[in-house]
DNA sequence: TCCTTAAGTGGAAGTTTCTCCACTTAGTTA
DNA sequence: TAACTAAGTGGAGAAACTTCCACTTAAGGA
């Protein structure tokens, strides 16, 4: 079990049957003219769901966002847990930890405008969310190993900061994503 | 003159007078019952004029905080640029950068919730401030002087991005301020 | 198979947010 | 002081967001 979700009860099927097709209809439509010009009545229209439906599945815009960034989510969840080195289990922490960020900002080229919604349609949206806490427990695992000393919570969080969509938007506006990189690096290779 | 607004063409004197009363108003209501429970419409009424006129001057809430933030940001300013050290010019580049950082904190600490709205109302809000670029260049100035060869760009926006609004309000969760202070102390002072 | 019940559903109705534009007024120019 | 013009104003109305609840249905006993 992927920790994105909190699993209460679950879904009975009709209501996981309609899930995806708010999310598939939320795909086609962001396909088709961007997240931001996206209403969730919408949605519901071309879902064949009534609005009260989507707000049950997905209480903003940010949830939705999130739904469609699941897939991409489990696989770089995977990645870093159980892939291949450098960015899973084999290699050195520090090369892990370098090859985490990279990855990182790769899934803010390619899907930035999805996580700028799902991060910043609620304030701490970002936070609340299982990937964030996976994310960070990950990269204090690494930074104790590479640094026990450290304050590796802080740390973590300290990485992950510049990480925030918006955040990384705004850089994007005057460096290329490897100049980032190589910040990232330099930002934590300083031990 | 601050470099917070951009100054286009200067307000007409009536125009100037009614965002006196706005920002005065929505100043009381903030007062009285804090600002998430504070719709613009309200603002207007309190304020004696049209909801077209609050709009005018303010876009969203966001704007409506920065006004509010407005004096205290001035302070800040002043405080760093010109104000006594070690927070101003006297003392060495890195006690300054340190007290800046401390200050920083005290200020999410007052002001934290004003300063959320100023910042999440529209994503990426934060940095079109003039504010923000304002504490970057410090910082970068501050940063070139202790380690003229780092990437001081990057690091300054590096040692912002933990002090945004929202990032702070969760890490505060599971630390004190003074345990971020250190932290933040932690992240430059490895050189 | 029937009953029970808790989850799910739809969409009307209530909020809030924001735009738009016909009208008013401050400030300037002749 | 009259005329001009660009900024400012107000609030109706459109759009989006969200809640609510009477009704329906799936799923699991008895």
């Amino acid at each position: 079990m992927l920790p994105i979700a909190g699993a209460g009860t679950p879904e009975r099927a009709d209501a996981a049957r309609n899930r995806q097709k708010i999310v598939h209809a939320a795909a086609k439509l962001v396909a088709a003219k961007g997240i931001d010009g996206l209403a969730l009545d919408e949605v519901a229209a071309k879902a064949g769901v009534g609005i009260g439906t989507v707000y049950r599945r997905f209480p903003d815009k940010g949830a939705l966002a999130q739904a469609l960034l699941d897939e991409n989510e489990r696989e770089f969840q995977e990645a870093f847990i159980s892939g291949p080195p450098p960015l899973g289990p084999g290699a050195p922490a520090a090369q892990r930890l370098s090859a985490f960020l990279e990855k990182y900002v790769d899934r803010l080229e390619t899907h930035g405008e999805l996580l700028m919604v799902a991060e910043t349609e609620t304030p701490m949206a970002r936070f609340v969310t299982g990937a964030y806490r996976l994310h960070h427990s990950h990269l204090v695992a690494l930074i104790s190993e590479i640094e026990p000393e450290a304050d590796a919570h802080f740390r973590a969080d300290a990485l992950l900061a510049p990480l925030a969509a918006a955040q990384y938007a705004y850089q994007r506006q005057s460096m290329t994503p490897e100049q980032i990189k190589a910040g990232l690096r330099d930002l934590y290779q300083r031990t």
